[in-house]
DNA sequence: TCAGTGATTAGG
DNA sequence: CTAATCACTGAG
């Protein structure tokens, strides 16, 4: 057990999206059932200047918890099916996120949240405080590649084109 | 390739 | 209030 406190998610998101590769996701289930995954796929969001990132327009009430220190959940419904899974980063009022994409044990955002149990009822949860959910230590410096983010085609080609996706090669 | 699905958002 | 949008998935 070696759980990453506050100071790891107070740091730019370009920082820390890549940081989480190779890092261990752990979860209590509502049966007491540990699951425990490792963060394979990620996406930076990055502010209100980035028009892929959901604070583009400032804030609402869905992104509010975006403009709150780094190591929360932020968690929204997309599609009315899925629910995706992102942490925010950085320091107060300054909106980002990182959105897990997937897992070495599921590959897909809506999926690994389907399968960790994971709905609006975490939005805001602190992964430095949670007895529900929390990432530790898991593979040191994973070697990753970079590619553009997926499903922004409303941003302009600026944003489209940043290589913001970070992907663990295995 | 394309429909399903409903919360969220901007705009009257 | 209404209508459009959407950081996706699974079937075909």
């Amino acid at each position: 057990m070696n759980r990453l406190g506050r100071d790891f998610y107070i740091r730019d998101v370009l920082e820390v999206a890549p940081g989480l590769l190779g890092k261990k996701l752990v979860r209590v289930m509502d049966n007491g059932k540990i699951i425990e995954v490792v963060i394979s796929e990620v996406e930076a969001y990055r502010g209100e200047e980035d028009e892929a990132c959901h604070a583009r327009k400032g804030r609402t009430e869905r992104n509010s918890i975006m403009y709150d220190e780094g190591g929360r959940l932020y968690l929204y419904l997309i599609y009315g099916m899925y629910w995706m899974l992102n942490v925010v980063t950085g320091k107060r009022n300054d909106p980002q996120a990182v959105l897990i994409r997937g897992l070495l044990e599921v590959d897909g955002p809506g999926r690994l949240t389907r399968y960790l149990g994971l709905d609006k009822s975490f939005y805001g949860i602190h992964l430095a405080d949670s007895g529900l959910i929390w990432i530790e230590e898991g593979v040191p410096g994973p070697e990753y590649e970079t590619t553009p983010r997926i499903g922004i085609e409303y941003a302009g080609e600026y944003w489209k084109s940043r290589p913001w996706r970070y992907v663990m090669k295995i």
